[in-house]
DNA sequence: TTCCTACACGAGACTGACTCGCGACAGCGG
DNA sequence: CCGCTGTCGCGAGTCAGTCTCGTGTAGGAA
């Protein structure tokens, strides 16, 4: 599975023109190999273990390209680069994946959603929001392809 | 609005025996106008604006302190304090709203939720996923009353 | 009203995450 | 093998967020 991605990969540059370079290829291992959604400075590290000369720099500048080509997904988590919503009621979110833009949803369909039972694991559920992720308007207008 | 939540804190505040300073009521004023979940120092410009002696620790601490008695909500967007999910297929996250600890759930039904038509905004859903916030196990059974 | 105490506040230094600019270097196509 | 183009490593810079500590103030008691 990771061997597929990886040549997921060398395809997509291929494709793109953009150089399969061995720093490329041992910053996706590593954060293929790392488990739940790791910060880029914890991809950092564990590529640090076997290759102490790649910088810190290259690992957010291939993270950052691997996430735009889609073989990586970003996900947030609270604690840092907060934000603070002032409603408190059940609502959605629309996410812009190239200019990181949220703009708030309401959808009578979406707030029926039938939630999932986590007891068994040990999770009580307070509230919940889905987060829709694809292209605002604007970003689709100046549609220039995703470099 | 505006009025009753302000109320609605001062309550809680006396309810606690936590002290209602005039500071708490001008950051709150200031979150609650502004518009898409500003981040903390963009409630600390609008603050200064008007009180500049209001530092931006004050500002930090009450938001937190908002959140916690759940007068705001902590919102996350991508491009900062960001993470990577090796994951780029459909699931969903539990994420708690005490320790920040998110894990990954997969459900068939949420899976197939009925996405809603955003064609009218111009935005273009490319995926999706469901954040359930709430309580984790660990931090149900240290079950102190969130102060 | 005045006093008391616990908590909150302000200032500013500090930490750690992230970015930028630049000269050197390495894929890759020819 | 050569040259072009985009990437790399470095190190300094920026910015968000936290901590410490001495001072101030809300709110209850007298």
């Amino acid at each position: 599975m990771k061997h597929e991605r990886l040549r997921h990969f060398q395809q997509l540059c291929r494709e793109r023109g953009l150089p399969f370079t061995v720093q490329r290829r041992v910053i996706l291992e590593a954060a293929l190999g790392l488990g739940n959604h790791p910060t880029a400075d914890q991809v950092h590290e564990a590529v640090a273990a076997r290759h102490p000369d790649i910088s810190r720099a290259t690992v957010y500048r291939n993270l950052e390209q691997l996430a735009r080509l889609g073989i990586l997904a970003k996900a947030c988590h609270p604690g840092r680069g907060l934000r603070y919503d002032r409603r408190t009621d059940v609502h959605h979110h629309l996410v812009c994946l190239r200019c990181d833009d949220v703009v708030d949803l309401d959808d009578e369909r979406l707030n029926a959603l039938p939630l999932p039972d986590t007891t068994a694991l040990g999770f009580e559920i307070r509230t919940f929001g889905v987060e829709l992720r694809g292209f605002c308007r604007r970003c689709r207008e100046k549609e220039e392809e995703p470099r």
